[in-house]
DNA sequence: TATTCATTTCGTCGTTTGGCGAAACAATAA
DNA sequence: TTATTGTTTCGCCAAACGACGAAATGAATA
């Protein structure tokens, strides 16, 4: 069950749905939703677990992306329903708003704002 | 996000999969997976409040079921998500097994036992 | 009307969860 | 090697959750 208890909350919902469009390293999503660091670091972690973000390090950062076509039909389903089911909130289109604006901006810059 | 925090829990999901062939009575469910009553009736009342199971009331007992083609797009592809990808646990078979034990057994009987 | 009885609601208890900051870690840069 | 830096892990706290038994509810029956 650990793919059901991942989508149980809210931000990590949040979370699966910015990555649909680009991956996304750890600081940006932070930034994204206001959270410590490492707060989002175990939303993502969980995530992780239950197979619904894969991860590559690059440089100094490491990116958080929705699986591609090789997981499991139980994980490419969840995030089907998650996409189509929960992305019309507005909450959600807000986050959309949000996360252009954090795309802009340069990614070390968001890091040492951070810290 | 009332779906996903409904479907958190274990407990709850092996409920809906019970429901997948006839609908079924509080105290069967209670029955079926040795829980106190109290405890099944707030599960069941937060899969209601979800969406993801309706209930009727027969002569002395309440009866819930998966809900009909009426229910909301998310709901059902929910449902559908659920039965697919979580059936096949072996908790799920021993559910089943145990269900057509309850099932032969008179309803009456089975609250008198528990009271 | 009063009683019975299946279910729901309420109050409590122990566990789990989500949040944060501090410390640890790992990888790059100096 | 040492310093820097982005991420993870750890430890803690408050809130939420799941479990139970007791009390309340409400519909059917006597």
């Amino acid at each position: 069950m650990a793919i059901t208890k991942a989508l149980s909350d809210p931000n990590r919902v949040r979370i699966l749905l910015s990555l649909r469009r680009e991956e996304l390293c750890v600081c940006q999503i932070t930034e994204l939703f206001s959270l410590a660091t490492s707060t989002v670091s175990k939303h993502l972690s969980i995530l992780n677990q239950a197979g619904l973000v894969n991860s590559r390090k690059a440089e100094r950062w490491v990116y958080y992306r929705l699986p591609d076509k090789s997981a499991s039909v139980a994980v490419r389903e969840a995030l089907d329903w998650v996409t189509k089911s929960l992305a019309k909130s507005d909450e959600a289109a807000a986050d959309a708003l949000k996360l252009k604006k954090v795309l802009k901006m340069d990614l070390a810059e968001i890091c040492r704002r951070r810290c």
